[in-house]
DNA sequence: GCCTGTGAAGCTATTCACAGCT
DNA sequence: AGCTGTGAATAGCTTCACAGGC
Protein backbone atom coordinates (compact mmCIF):
# COMPACT_ATOMS: atom_id res chain seq x y z
CA UNK A 1 0.00 0.00 0.00
CA UNK A 2 1.23 3.63 -0.88
CA UNK A 3 3.18 5.66 1.76
CA UNK A 4 0.40 8.12 3.36
CA UNK A 5 1.73 11.15 2.77
CA UNK A 6 2.28 10.39 -0.81
CA UNK A 7 -1.36 9.91 -1.53
CA UNK A 8 -1.91 13.41 0.08
CA UNK A 9 0.42 14.61 -2.62
CA UNK A 10 -0.64 13.02 -5.27
CA UNK A 11 -3.72 14.83 -5.08
CA UNK A 12 -2.11 17.78 -4.95
CA UNK A 13 -0.39 16.77 -7.65
CA UNK A 14 -3.61 15.80 -9.77
CA UNK A 15 -4.88 19.49 -9.40
CA UNK A 16 -1.91 21.01 -10.19
CA UNK A 17 -1.71 19.10 -13.32
CA UNK A 18 -5.40 19.96 -14.68
CA UNK A 19 -4.50 23.57 -14.15
CA UNK A 20 -1.19 23.10 -16.23
CA UNK A 21 -3.52 21.08 -18.71
CA UNK A 22 -5.85 23.75 -18.77
CA UNK A 23 -2.79 26.51 -18.97
CA UNK A 24 -1.77 24.93 -22.60
CA UNK A 25 0.77 22.38 -20.74
CA UNK A 26 1.27 19.29 -22.47
CA UNK A 27 4.41 18.13 -20.57
CA UNK A 28 5.73 18.63 -16.67
CA UNK A 29 9.10 18.17 -15.56
CA UNK A 30 9.44 16.81 -11.75
CA UNK A 31 11.00 20.32 -10.53
CA UNK A 32 7.93 22.05 -12.11
CA UNK A 33 5.44 20.07 -10.63
CA UNK A 34 7.78 20.59 -7.44
CA UNK A 35 7.92 24.58 -7.43
CA UNK A 36 4.09 24.06 -8.14
CA UNK A 37 3.36 21.86 -5.04
CA UNK A 38 6.42 23.45 -2.76
CA UNK A 39 8.36 20.08 -2.38
CA UNK A 40 11.52 18.86 -3.77
CA UNK A 41 11.87 17.45 -7.33
CA UNK A 42 13.44 13.94 -5.82
CA UNK A 43 9.87 13.92 -3.88
CA UNK A 44 7.60 13.96 -6.59
CA UNK A 45 9.89 11.34 -8.64
CA UNK A 46 9.36 9.37 -6.00
CA UNK A 47 6.14 10.01 -5.41
CA UNK A 48 5.33 9.36 -8.61
CA UNK A 49 6.93 5.69 -8.44
CA UNK A 50 3.78 4.52 -7.23
CA UNK A 51 1.54 5.66 -10.38
CA UNK A 52 3.75 3.89 -12.49
CA UNK A 53 3.65 6.03 -15.85
CA UNK A 54 7.11 6.95 -16.38
CA UNK A 55 8.14 10.18 -17.33
CA UNK A 56 10.80 10.44 -20.74
CA UNK A 57 14.57 11.80 -19.60
CA UNK A 58 14.44 15.80 -21.32
CA UNK A 59 10.94 15.75 -21.79
CA UNK A 60 9.39 14.98 -18.46
CA UNK A 61 5.90 13.39 -18.07
CA UNK A 62 2.82 13.87 -20.20
CA UNK A 63 0.49 15.65 -17.99
CA UNK A 64 -3.10 13.42 -19.34
CA UNK A 65 -0.84 10.81 -18.86
CA UNK A 66 0.14 11.14 -15.27
CA UNK A 67 -3.84 12.36 -14.41
CA UNK A 68 -4.77 9.23 -15.90
CA UNK A 69 -2.57 7.29 -13.71
CA UNK A 70 -2.97 9.37 -10.23
CA UNK A 71 -7.11 8.24 -10.35
CA UNK A 72 -5.92 4.82 -11.35
CA UNK A 73 -4.42 4.92 -7.47
CA UNK A 74 -6.95 7.52 -5.99
CA UNK A 75 -10.05 6.98 -7.14
CA UNK A 76 -12.58 4.44 -6.73
CA UNK A 77 -13.77 1.93 -9.49
CA UNK A 78 -16.90 3.65 -9.17
CA UNK A 79 -18.26 6.84 -8.14
CA UNK A 80 -18.15 7.15 -4.10
CA UNK A 81 -20.63 8.82 -2.43
CA UNK A 82 -19.85 10.87 0.91
CA UNK A 83 -22.23 11.71 3.95
CA UNK A 84 -21.81 15.08 5.31
CA UNK A 85 -23.51 15.72 9.01
CA UNK A 86 -23.66 19.27 10.23
CA UNK A 87 -24.78 22.40 7.32
CA UNK A 88 -23.42 25.10 9.59
CA UNK A 89 -21.13 28.14 8.01
CA UNK A 90 -18.45 25.16 7.36
CA UNK A 91 -20.40 22.22 6.45
CA UNK A 92 -22.09 24.59 3.60
CA UNK A 93 -18.42 26.06 3.07
CA UNK A 94 -17.55 22.32 2.27
CA UNK A 95 -20.34 21.46 -0.03
CA UNK A 96 -19.83 24.85 -1.85
CA UNK A 97 -16.15 23.58 -2.57
CA UNK A 98 -17.34 20.03 -3.73
CA UNK A 99 -20.05 20.91 -5.46
CA UNK A 100 -19.67 19.32 -9.13
CA UNK A 101 -15.62 18.85 -8.71
CA UNK A 102 -15.20 15.50 -8.63
CA UNK A 103 -17.34 13.31 -10.42
CA UNK A 104 -15.53 9.96 -8.62
CA UNK A 105 -16.27 11.52 -5.16
CA UNK A 106 -19.27 13.67 -4.48
CA UNK A 107 -21.48 14.96 -1.53
CA UNK A 108 -24.45 12.97 -1.86
CA UNK A 109 -26.65 13.59 1.27
CA UNK A 110 -26.16 16.48 3.69
CA UNK A 111 -27.44 16.01 7.37
CA UNK A 112 -28.31 18.34 9.91
CA UNK A 113 -31.34 18.89 12.78
CA UNK A 114 -32.37 22.86 12.12
CA UNK A 115 -36.03 21.67 10.87
CA UNK A 116 -35.21 25.21 8.31
CA UNK A 117 -32.72 23.22 6.64
CA UNK A 118 -34.57 20.18 6.69
CA UNK A 119 -35.65 19.53 2.86
CA UNK A 120 -33.54 22.12 1.37
CA UNK A 121 -30.92 21.77 -1.61
CA UNK A 122 -27.38 23.45 0.06
CA UNK A 123 -25.33 24.28 -3.09
CA UNK A 124 -26.98 20.73 -5.29
CA UNK A 125 -26.86 18.77 -2.00
CA UNK A 126 -30.07 17.81 -0.80
CA UNK A 127 -30.35 18.15 3.65
CA UNK A 128 -32.28 15.13 5.49
CA UNK A 129 -32.48 15.11 9.13
CA UNK A 130 -29.95 13.99 11.12
CA UNK A 131 -32.49 11.19 12.66
CA UNK A 132 -32.40 9.71 9.30
CA UNK A 133 -28.90 9.12 9.19
CA UNK A 134 -28.11 5.71 9.66
CA UNK A 135 -31.38 4.64 7.55
CA UNK A 136 -30.22 6.92 4.62
CA UNK A 137 -26.66 6.05 4.48
CA UNK A 138 -26.92 2.73 4.77
CA UNK A 139 -29.76 2.89 1.73
CA UNK A 140 -27.25 4.95 -0.61
CA UNK A 141 -24.22 2.61 0.65
CA UNK A 142 -22.34 5.63 1.72
CA UNK A 143 -18.64 5.01 2.60
CA UNK A 144 -17.08 7.96 3.29
CA UNK A 145 -18.71 10.72 6.22
CA UNK A 146 -17.88 14.46 6.39
CA UNK A 147 -18.34 15.63 9.97
CA UNK A 148 -19.04 19.34 10.85
CA UNK A 149 -21.29 19.70 13.68
CA UNK A 150 -20.15 21.04 17.74
CA UNK A 151 -18.11 19.05 19.29
CA UNK A 152 -20.91 18.11 22.01
CA UNK A 153 -22.42 15.88 18.80
CA UNK A 154 -19.20 14.72 17.09
CA UNK A 155 -19.09 11.10 18.92
CA UNK A 156 -21.86 10.28 18.52
CA UNK A 157 -22.65 11.78 14.81
CA UNK A 158 -19.34 9.18 14.14
CA UNK A 159 -20.87 6.68 16.55
CA UNK A 160 -24.01 6.85 13.94
CA UNK A 161 -22.01 7.27 10.88
CA UNK A 162 -19.89 3.76 11.66
CA UNK A 163 -23.07 1.86 12.08
CA UNK A 164 -24.54 2.38 9.24
CA UNK A 165 -21.07 1.45 7.71
CA UNK A 166 -19.26 4.37 6.74
CA UNK A 167 -15.61 3.37 6.86
CA UNK A 168 -13.54 6.94 6.54
CA UNK A 169 -14.44 9.91 8.25
CA UNK A 170 -13.18 13.74 7.50
CA UNK A 171 -13.71 14.99 11.35
CA UNK A 172 -13.63 18.90 11.33
CA UNK A 173 -14.97 18.89 14.55
CA UNK A 174 -12.42 19.69 17.73
CA UNK A 175 -12.19 16.61 19.08
CA UNK A 176 -10.92 13.25 18.42
CA UNK A 177 -13.46 10.70 17.46
CA UNK A 178 -12.95 7.21 18.80
CA UNK A 179 -14.22 4.73 15.94
CA UNK A 180 -13.84 1.06 15.96
CA UNK A 181 -10.64 -0.83 14.01
CA UNK A 182 -11.12 -0.65 10.34
CA UNK A 183 -12.73 2.79 10.23
CA UNK A 184 -10.12 5.57 8.82
CA UNK A 185 -10.20 8.99 10.42
CA UNK A 186 -8.42 12.15 9.57
CA UNK A 187 -8.78 15.04 11.99
CA UNK A 188 -8.71 18.21 10.67
CA UNK A 189 -8.17 20.30 13.66
CA UNK A 190 -8.12 24.15 12.86
CA UNK A 191 -7.38 25.05 16.66
CA UNK A 192 -4.04 23.24 15.94
CA UNK A 193 -3.11 25.11 12.65
CA UNK A 194 -3.52 28.09 13.85
CA UNK A 195 -1.68 27.46 17.46
CA UNK A 196 1.05 25.89 15.29
CA UNK A 197 1.48 28.84 12.79
CA UNK A 198 1.41 31.53 15.34
CA UNK A 199 3.87 29.47 17.36
CA UNK A 200 6.33 28.88 14.76
CA UNK A 201 6.04 32.46 13.50
CA UNK A 202 7.57 34.02 16.63
CA UNK A 203 10.17 31.45 16.36
CA UNK A 204 12.70 32.58 13.45
CA UNK A 205 13.74 35.41 14.13
CA UNK A 206 15.70 38.18 11.24
CA UNK A 207 17.98 34.89 10.84
CA UNK A 208 16.48 32.07 12.79
CA UNK A 209 16.04 28.57 11.90
CA UNK A 210 13.11 28.03 8.60
CA UNK A 211 10.76 25.14 9.10
CA UNK A 212 8.60 24.66 6.52
CA UNK A 213 5.55 22.31 5.92
CA UNK A 214 2.76 22.15 3.45
CA UNK A 215 0.24 19.80 3.74
CA UNK B 1 13.48 24.11 18.66
CA UNK B 2 9.74 21.70 19.80
CA UNK B 3 9.51 19.12 17.26
CA UNK B 4 6.98 19.58 14.67
CA UNK B 5 4.25 17.60 15.53
CA UNK B 6 4.81 17.83 19.49
CA UNK B 7 3.76 21.28 18.97
CA UNK B 8 0.71 20.72 17.00
CA UNK B 9 -0.56 17.84 19.86
CA UNK B 10 0.44 19.77 22.93
CA UNK B 11 -2.97 22.25 21.06
CA UNK B 12 -4.61 19.59 21.08
CA UNK B 13 -3.70 18.19 24.99
CA UNK B 14 -4.13 21.74 26.45
CA UNK B 15 -8.06 21.40 25.17
CA UNK B 16 -8.39 17.90 26.52
CA UNK B 17 -7.31 19.18 29.78
CA UNK B 18 -9.14 22.01 30.09
CA UNK B 19 -12.63 19.38 29.44
CA UNK B 20 -10.69 17.39 32.04
CA UNK B 21 -10.69 20.28 34.76
CA UNK B 22 -14.15 21.28 33.68
CA UNK B 23 -14.81 17.46 34.76
CA UNK B 24 -13.23 17.78 37.44
CA UNK B 25 -10.06 16.10 37.52
CA UNK B 26 -7.38 17.25 38.96
CA UNK B 27 -5.05 14.75 37.85
CA UNK B 28 -4.70 12.74 34.76
CA UNK B 29 -2.16 10.01 33.74
CA UNK B 30 -0.37 9.62 30.46
CA UNK B 31 -2.32 6.72 29.24
CA UNK B 32 -5.68 8.67 30.05
CA UNK B 33 -4.74 12.24 27.83
CA UNK B 34 -3.11 9.54 25.47
CA UNK B 35 -6.53 7.80 25.05
CA UNK B 36 -8.72 11.02 24.76
CA UNK B 37 -6.24 12.41 21.72
CA UNK B 38 -6.25 8.96 20.08
CA UNK B 39 -2.27 8.80 20.47
CA UNK B 40 0.10 5.85 23.14
CA UNK B 41 1.08 6.64 26.44
CA UNK B 42 4.84 6.84 25.26
CA UNK B 43 4.17 9.73 22.71
CA UNK B 44 2.15 11.96 25.62
CA UNK B 45 5.09 11.38 27.71
CA UNK B 46 7.69 11.86 25.08
CA UNK B 47 5.56 15.34 24.09
CA UNK B 48 5.44 16.82 27.61
CA UNK B 49 9.21 16.58 28.17
CA UNK B 50 9.38 19.79 26.05
CA UNK B 51 6.84 21.42 28.79
CA UNK B 52 9.20 20.27 31.25
CA UNK B 53 6.36 19.89 34.47
CA UNK B 54 7.05 16.79 35.97
CA UNK B 55 3.97 14.09 36.72
CA UNK B 56 4.12 12.41 40.07
CA UNK B 57 4.56 8.51 39.83
CA UNK B 58 1.36 6.44 40.70
CA UNK B 59 -0.78 10.06 41.01
CA UNK B 60 0.22 11.07 37.41
CA UNK B 61 0.25 14.87 35.80
CA UNK B 62 -1.21 17.79 37.69
CA UNK B 63 -3.99 19.30 35.14
CA UNK B 64 -4.01 22.78 36.15
CA UNK B 65 -0.12 22.43 35.96
CA UNK B 66 0.36 21.05 32.63
CA UNK B 67 -2.27 23.41 31.18
CA UNK B 68 0.01 26.35 32.80
CA UNK B 69 3.42 24.80 31.23
CA UNK B 70 1.75 23.81 27.76
CA UNK B 71 0.99 27.44 27.71
CA UNK B 72 4.37 29.14 28.65
CA UNK B 73 5.01 26.66 25.68
CA UNK B 74 2.80 27.97 22.79
CA UNK B 75 1.72 31.14 23.93
CA UNK B 76 2.79 34.72 23.04
CA UNK B 77 3.87 36.53 25.91
CA UNK B 78 1.70 39.02 24.83
CA UNK B 79 -1.78 38.80 23.18
CA UNK B 80 -1.16 37.94 19.53
CA UNK B 81 -3.55 39.51 16.83
CA UNK B 82 -4.88 37.48 14.02
CA UNK B 83 -6.03 38.93 10.21
CA UNK B 84 -8.83 36.81 8.79
CA UNK B 85 -8.80 37.60 4.92
CA UNK B 86 -12.14 36.13 3.19
CA UNK B 87 -15.25 36.24 5.21
CA UNK B 88 -17.74 33.70 3.23
CA UNK B 89 -18.83 30.59 4.87
CA UNK B 90 -15.54 29.03 5.47
CA UNK B 91 -14.43 32.78 6.89
CA UNK B 92 -17.45 33.14 9.30
CA UNK B 93 -17.20 29.68 10.40
CA UNK B 94 -13.62 30.15 11.85
CA UNK B 95 -14.48 33.61 13.22
CA UNK B 96 -17.68 31.94 14.93
CA UNK B 97 -15.51 29.24 16.35
CA UNK B 98 -12.75 31.60 17.60
CA UNK B 99 -15.05 33.87 18.83
CA UNK B 100 -13.53 34.43 22.79
CA UNK B 101 -11.74 31.43 22.87
CA UNK B 102 -8.64 32.02 23.16
CA UNK B 103 -7.25 34.80 25.24
CA UNK B 104 -4.08 34.75 23.82
CA UNK B 105 -4.70 34.54 20.38
CA UNK B 106 -7.83 36.47 18.76
CA UNK B 107 -9.10 37.45 15.05
CA UNK B 108 -8.96 40.95 15.46
CA UNK B 109 -9.68 41.95 11.82
CA UNK B 110 -11.59 40.14 8.80
CA UNK B 111 -11.19 41.34 5.16
CA UNK B 112 -13.66 40.87 2.36
CA UNK B 113 -14.25 42.77 -1.12
CA UNK B 114 -18.28 42.26 -0.72
CA UNK B 115 -19.22 46.03 -0.08
CA UNK B 116 -22.53 44.01 1.90
CA UNK B 117 -19.49 42.78 4.30
CA UNK B 118 -17.79 45.84 4.69
CA UNK B 119 -18.52 47.87 7.98
CA UNK B 120 -20.20 44.91 9.71
CA UNK B 121 -19.54 42.80 12.96
CA UNK B 122 -19.07 39.65 11.76
CA UNK B 123 -19.67 36.75 15.20
CA UNK B 124 -17.69 39.78 16.94
CA UNK B 125 -14.67 40.53 14.70
CA UNK B 126 -14.87 43.94 12.30
CA UNK B 127 -14.58 43.53 8.60
CA UNK B 128 -12.60 46.17 6.68
CA UNK B 129 -12.04 46.50 2.77
CA UNK B 130 -9.46 44.67 1.38
CA UNK B 131 -7.69 47.34 -0.53
CA UNK B 132 -6.97 48.24 3.66
CA UNK B 133 -5.32 45.43 4.48
CA UNK B 134 -1.77 46.12 4.07
CA UNK B 135 -2.45 49.64 6.14
CA UNK B 136 -4.57 48.23 8.92
CA UNK B 137 -2.50 45.01 9.32
CA UNK B 138 0.58 47.06 9.38
CA UNK B 139 -0.47 49.33 12.13
CA UNK B 140 -2.37 46.64 14.17
CA UNK B 141 1.01 44.98 13.90
CA UNK B 142 -0.77 41.83 13.30
CA UNK B 143 1.51 38.26 12.26
CA UNK B 144 -0.71 35.96 11.70
CA UNK B 145 -3.22 35.23 8.75
CA UNK B 146 -5.86 33.41 7.93
CA UNK B 147 -6.82 32.83 4.14
CA UNK B 148 -10.18 32.09 3.21
CA UNK B 149 -10.52 33.57 -0.21
CA UNK B 150 -11.01 31.30 -3.65
CA UNK B 151 -7.99 30.03 -5.20
CA UNK B 152 -7.82 32.46 -7.88
CA UNK B 153 -6.93 35.23 -5.17
CA UNK B 154 -5.28 33.10 -2.66
CA UNK B 155 -1.19 33.93 -3.96
CA UNK B 156 -1.97 37.69 -4.15
CA UNK B 157 -3.53 38.00 -0.48
CA UNK B 158 -0.40 36.23 0.65
CA UNK B 159 1.44 38.57 -1.24
CA UNK B 160 -0.42 41.44 0.52
CA UNK B 161 -0.18 39.61 3.92
CA UNK B 162 3.58 38.91 3.88
CA UNK B 163 3.96 42.65 2.58
CA UNK B 164 2.04 43.77 5.31
CA UNK B 165 4.29 42.18 8.09
CA UNK B 166 2.76 39.03 8.93
CA UNK B 167 4.61 35.84 9.64
CA UNK B 168 2.67 32.80 9.79
CA UNK B 169 -0.36 32.04 7.19
CA UNK B 170 -2.71 29.29 7.73
CA UNK B 171 -3.62 28.28 3.88
CA UNK B 172 -7.21 27.49 3.44
CA UNK B 173 -7.80 28.14 -0.30
CA UNK B 174 -6.94 24.47 -2.65
CA UNK B 175 -3.44 26.08 -3.88
CA UNK B 176 -0.13 26.28 -2.33
CA UNK B 177 1.25 29.61 -1.53
CA UNK B 178 4.36 30.49 -2.47
CA UNK B 179 6.25 32.57 0.77
CA UNK B 180 9.57 33.97 1.31
CA UNK B 181 11.36 32.63 3.34
CA UNK B 182 10.66 33.11 6.89
CA UNK B 183 7.38 32.87 6.49
CA UNK B 184 6.02 30.23 7.88
CA UNK B 185 2.50 28.19 5.90
CA UNK B 186 0.35 25.34 7.26
CA UNK B 187 -1.86 24.72 4.18
CA UNK B 188 -5.15 22.79 5.28
CA UNK B 189 -5.91 21.24 1.81
CA UNK B 190 -9.82 20.10 2.55
CA UNK B 191 -9.96 17.92 -0.74
CA UNK B 192 -6.46 16.23 -0.11
CA UNK B 193 -8.11 15.32 3.22
CA UNK B 194 -11.07 14.09 1.67
CA UNK B 195 -9.50 12.19 -0.77
CA UNK B 196 -6.85 10.66 1.07
CA UNK B 197 -9.56 9.22 3.43
CA UNK B 198 -11.77 8.02 0.32
CA UNK B 199 -8.97 6.09 -0.41
CA UNK B 200 -7.90 4.33 3.03
CA UNK B 201 -11.33 3.77 3.59
CA UNK B 202 -11.35 1.21 0.59
CA UNK B 203 -8.28 -0.46 1.45
CA UNK B 204 -9.06 -1.83 4.41
CA UNK B 205 -11.30 -4.67 3.57
CA UNK B 206 -12.60 -7.08 6.40
CA UNK B 207 -9.69 -8.00 8.15
CA UNK B 208 -6.48 -5.72 5.87
CA UNK B 209 -4.17 -3.41 7.25
CA UNK B 210 -5.09 -0.55 9.92
CA UNK B 211 -3.78 2.54 9.07
CA UNK B 212 -4.69 5.32 11.44
CA UNK B 213 -3.83 9.05 11.86
CA UNK B 214 -5.16 11.85 13.72
CA UNK B 215 -3.88 15.59 13.14
C1' DG C 1 3.17 -1.88 42.57
C1' DC C 2 2.47 1.42 39.38
C1' DC C 3 3.57 5.26 36.79
C1' DT C 4 6.91 8.62 35.00
C1' DG C 5 11.20 9.97 32.31
C1' DT C 6 14.21 8.68 28.80
C1' DG C 7 18.09 6.12 26.20
C1' DA C 8 17.98 3.10 22.56
C1' DA C 9 15.70 0.76 18.87
C1' DG C 10 12.65 0.73 15.12
C1' DC C 11 10.05 2.73 11.66
C1' DT C 12 8.61 6.17 8.16
C1' DA C 13 9.67 9.85 5.20
C1' DT C 14 12.76 12.69 2.71
C1' DT C 15 16.89 13.79 0.34
C1' DC C 16 21.19 12.58 -1.92
C1' DA C 17 23.56 11.13 -5.69
C1' DC C 18 24.28 8.77 -9.67
C1' DA C 19 23.46 5.19 -13.34
C1' DG C 20 20.82 4.96 -17.46
C1' DC C 21 18.14 6.62 -21.18
C1' DT C 22 17.19 9.79 -25.18
C1' DA D 1 23.47 17.41 -21.91
C1' DG D 2 19.62 16.92 -19.15
C1' DC D 3 16.21 14.59 -16.89
C1' DT D 4 14.17 10.37 -14.91
C1' DG D 5 14.23 6.25 -11.73
C1' DT D 6 15.99 4.46 -7.67
C1' DG D 7 19.45 2.36 -4.18
C1' DA D 8 21.62 4.21 -0.34
C1' DA D 9 22.07 7.65 3.24
C1' DT D 10 19.97 10.74 6.32
C1' DA D 11 16.64 12.89 9.08
C1' DG D 12 12.54 12.85 11.75
C1' DC D 13 9.09 10.56 14.46
C1' DT D 14 7.21 6.87 17.37
C1' DT D 15 7.51 2.97 20.24
C1' DC D 16 9.99 -0.11 23.31
C1' DA D 17 11.56 -1.21 27.49
C1' DC D 18 13.29 -0.40 31.74
C1' DA D 19 15.59 2.26 35.54
C1' DG D 20 14.08 5.28 39.15
C1' DG D 21 10.83 7.39 42.37
C1' DC D 22 6.71 7.37 45.30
Amino acid sequence: MPAHRTIGRLSLYRRLLHGLLKAGNETVHSYELASLADVTAAQVRRDLMVVGRSGTPRRGYNVRDLIDGIGDVLDAPMTQGVALVGAGNLGRAILAYFRGRRPKLSITAAFDVDPAKIGQVIYGCRCYPVDDLERIVAEKGLRVGIVTVPASEAQHTADALVHAGIKGIVNFAPVPLHVPTGVYIEHVDVTMFLEKVAFFSRQNGPQGEQPREQG
